[in-house]
DNA sequence: TACTTAATGAAAATGTTTTTCAATAACGAA
DNA sequence: TTCGTTATTGAAAAACATTTTCATTAAGTA
């Protein structure tokens, strides 16, 4: 899995791979912290100066319907994104730094099972996040 | 508990009891399903004419401060808003028609601690969200 | 290389939330 | 009850965020 790998999905899906999306993708790819479209733009046009916010939203929007990003949703704002994890998996975030971690493993059957039972609800889905303090920020 | 109660705590805390208070708070006590503040506008404007959006944000705002309402994150957006749970509680969303009910009595703890030391973060917080169909819906 | 057309950036449009401000009304003090 | 202070209000403007429109450009293929 590279940045390159992004761009040859792109491809394959029949989008052209272009000098603005390269610049996206390249910024947006190993990502440990999720950045806003705004962001992203700021980053991205160190790598191709004449990229403009709206192919930031347009490409954001094409690699998050590839599943190669995702939207993170934080108590500040829910506009960020990250790569995306691959699979069921969850987030735990730095709130300091807002370094993200995927974690897999939570079994949250017996809960979804008994909470299914009382409420009479047929349960598809579940978003579970943590957040606290990554090791280099609790001094 | 009551929307007069909900008046009762925003004079308690030094704000004024107004009209266009008391159609939020009518509007907002007691919902099942989350509003927006546009939703909550048009919603409040049946029971005061005069009520303005801008109003209807702050009215929102100070409500959210005193925890008595929350915000609801979902994957359509995150701007709407529901009374507050009691404690330490979580959501079960229907996908279809929006009712919300709260439930408790999850442990993470087992989770939290193993993730706590695989990762080296110290873990404060989570959030935890079902979605699915209720009794109604699941045709 | 040439052609087709997806992709682009600028500008405008749309939508949402915040700020400003003069008028109003809540409410404690008298 | 009346009065005075001042928090609250709605309208309008401003600030932001996102989407649409459109003429121009350039990616990919033949
Ligand atoms: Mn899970
Ligand atoms: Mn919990
Ligand atoms: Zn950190
Ligand atoms: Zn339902």
């Amino acid at each position: 899995m590279s940045a390159e790998n992004w761009l040859e999905q792109l491809h394959d899906n029949g989008y052209r791979v272009t000098g603005a999306r390269r610049a996206v993708v390249d910024t947006m790819y190993g990502l440990t912290r999720a950045l806003t479209p705004t962001e992203v733009h700021e980053t991205a046009r160190k790598k191709y100066r004449a990229l403009g916010l709206v192919t930031v939203y347009r490409t954001l929007e094409k690699l998050e319907e590839l599943r190669l990003i995702q939207r993170v949703h934080q108590p500040m704002g829910c506009q960020a994104f990250i790569p995306a994890g691959i699979g069921h998996q969850h987030l735990l975030l730095c709130k300091n730094c807002g370094e993200v971690v995927f974690f897999e493993g939570d079994d949250l059957d017996a809960l979804t099972t008994a909470i299914a039972k009382k409420t009479g609800y047929k349960i598809e889905e579940h978003w579970l996040q943590l957040f606290g303090l990554c090791a280099n920020c609790r001094e």
